[in-house]
RNA sequence: UGGGGCGUCGCCAAGUGGUUAAGGCAACGGGUUUUGAUCCCGUCAUUCGGAGGUUCGACUCCUCCCGCCCCAGCCA
């Protein structure tokens, strides 16, 4: 949103109103992410959102980890996702809180429900529950063991606390209602036994509590003002207003829901992410293809690119999927305004200048970028031999100017940058195909502009050989064939674009870019935004961030 | 069909009884350009899921209908 400002979603507007009538002083948001995956970009609207409007407001947004399973969490993921949320800018050297932190608490008030009368230790099996439970039409049963007695209870639940239960055996459920029309009401499991060590608590605990039961009660305990989460925790929304509403809690935070972020051509659900990776679909969280923070970080997209693309993305309650030529624009945007630039030819075609002499000089100087001289220029080798793309170059003289804008015999072209120059004879190999043109720069025409009669194609990109350094090409393309790979259920995988990763090598690039430092990003003039891979290795290697907006190849 | 939520241009989305129905992306024209890039200018919903109704007047209120999403984990 360029001149227009942004309309003011129905979230921030309940933060306005709350601010101004006194509901809270002070707006706490918090992003609680569960550390059993890496954060993607759906995370980073989230974040944006929580961060942001703490930030607008002179609130603050607690970085919390959801870490009530310990059967699918993991150190690592902790500090993968730290160091995401710390990289897209929202705060330096974060200290996170942990619902494990809050796990005592939360056992106390276990108790005092119980006492309360609204807490039961239950012994039926995992499907039993689900039996009892009832279905979408049917309301439920009323458990067996709904009506123990407070005393048995207390002594049941404080032995499941001491291990003395086997995992499964019973579980810790609030007495609810079990035929509500919601059926996260109808009696759900507070406390299951995991007899598996924790990331943080190790092997403290052998209960935990469940999602329902810790969540609203962590946002009580940080004060959180306005909990923001995603459409499809709307119909838990009266189980955390229950527990709120029955605990002596010292704060009444509130849910919000939006509409998560759905993205075409890729998938935004961590479980299907994880199958990628442990599949071997992709190397790992950060491949630079997933839809990851870290992989858009390894694909040289920055942190400003994805926080404006998250900024123009609508917080409402509809789930739709917006289109991924949404965020590459503010990707290409922000790369655009910000890169050097630097001439780097995939796939070399030798090029001799007949008159090099009449060039009267080796080095050139080049603008590192047409609108922004701030950043500089660079000195570039002119030499006798060079080298441009092979498909800027043909032996096809009936070519039209304008579906070809390249070399062609005996016609002419602007080495970006550089001379004018005509093509002048092709040599071919036994096998008949060009391996070299032999061509003629027309002397003082860097910088100038064409001499009378002479009119270039157009301007390519080119490389002096000499100077040139070799160098390879991780070419990304999108991960799934279809708009959708989601909607399909289970056989997304079907759908996984097997040419989601192209590797060239035998490039030859400007002799410049053997020093580009890791994850620096420049746009390969003609072809696209490339950074320097932040894996170590001693080859030079460059990863496609994007190409370029090309609105030729569609009107040919 | 128990409960909850949503349907405005190809995509996202403003709009809360009286506006010519914002804006961004995409697309399509044209201009500038030593990147077929960027940039600039212009075009792009007589219509708001559908049908009725209320009203001088409805995308906005009412009724009915249609469609889509979420909930039946001891996941979050």
């Amino acid at each position: 949103m360029k001149n227009s400002s942004k309309p003011i979603n129905f979230i921030e507007n309940k933060i306005k109103s709350d601010l101004e009538n006194g509901v809270v002083e002070r707006v706490i948001t918090r992003f609680p992410p569960e550390p059993n995956g890496f954060l993607h970009i759906g995370h980073a609207k989230s974040i944006c959102l929580n961060f942001g409007l703490a930030d607008k407001y002179g609130g603050d947004c607690n970085l919390r980890f959801d870490d009530t399973n310990p059967e699918a969490e993991d150190q690592r993921f902790v500090d993968a996702i730290i160091k995401d949320v710390e990289w897209l800018g929202f705060k330096q050297n974060i200290r996170p809180k942990y619902a494990s932190d809050y796990f005592d608490q939360l056992y106390e008030w276990a108790i005092f429900l119980i006492s309360e009368g609204k807490a039961y230790v239950c012994e039926l099996n995992a499907e039993q529950i689900r039996e009892y439970r009832g279905t979408l039409k049917l309301p439920g049963r009323n458990s067996p063991y709904r009506e123990r007695l407070v005393e048995e209870n207390l002594s049941l639940f404080e032995k499941m606390k001491n291990g003395e239960i086997p995992e499964g055996a019973m579980t810790l459920r609030a007495k609810i209602d079990m035929t509500s029309g919601n059926i996260n009401l109808r009696d759900p499991v507070m406390y299951r036994i995991k007899k598996s060590s924790h990331q943080r608590t190790g092997d403290k605990w052998c209960i935990y509590p469940s999602y329902d039961y810790a969540h609203g009660q962590e946002d009580a305990i940080e004060k959180i003002t306005h909990s923001i989460c995603t459409l499809e925790f709307a119909s838990n929304r009266p189980l955390y207003d229950w527990f709120i509403s029955n605990l002596p809690v010292h704060a009444e935070p509130k849910q919000y829901e939006f509409g998560r972020l759905n993205l075409n051509y890729t998938i935004t659900s961590k479980r299907k992410l994880k199958q990628l990776v442990d599949e071997n679909y992709v190397h790992g969280w950060d491949d630079p293809r997933m839809p990851t923070i870290s992989g858009m970080r390894r694909r040289g997209i920055s942190p400003a690119a994805i926080r404006n693309f998250c900024n123009s993305l609508a917080v409402a309650k509809t789930d739709g999927i917006v289109d991924m030529a949404q965020f590459e624009y503010f990707v290409r945007d922000d790369l655009n305004n910000n890169s050097p630039r630097a001439m780097c030819v995939f796939d070399p075609l030798r090029l001799t200048v007949v008159n090099y002499d009449d060039a009267k000089l080796d080095q050139i100087k080049i603008q590192n970028h047409p609108n922004r001289p701030d950043l500089g220029s660079r000195e570039t080798r002119f030499g006798k031999t060079l080298f441009i793309e092979k498909s800027d170059f043909s032996d096809d003289e009936t070519l039209s100017r304008k579906k070809f804008k390249r070399l062609v015999i005996n016609d002419y072209v602007r080495l970006r940058g550089s001379f004018i120059l005509k093509a002048e004879k092709i040599i071919k190999d036994e096998q008949g195909s060009i391996t070299e043109v032999l061509v003629r720069i027309i002397p003082n025409t860097i910088g100038a502009d064409a001499p009378e009669g002479i009119r270039p194609r157009g301007v390519i990109h080119w490389v002096d050989q000499d100077s040139s350094v070799d160098c390879s090409v991780n070419l990304y393309d999108r991960l799934f064939n279809v708009p959708s790979p989601d909607s399909d259920q289970d056989n997304f995988l079907q759908h996984f674009n097997t040419e989601s990763l192209i590797f060239i090598t035998g490039c030859k690039a400007e002799g410049l870019l053997q020093k580009a430092a890791p994850g620096e990003v420049f746009q390969f003039e003609r072809q696209g935004y490339f950074t320097r891979d932040l894996a170590e290795s001693d080859s030079l290697t460059f990863n496609r961030s994007i190409s370029l907006r090309d609105s030729w190849e569609s009107k040919l």
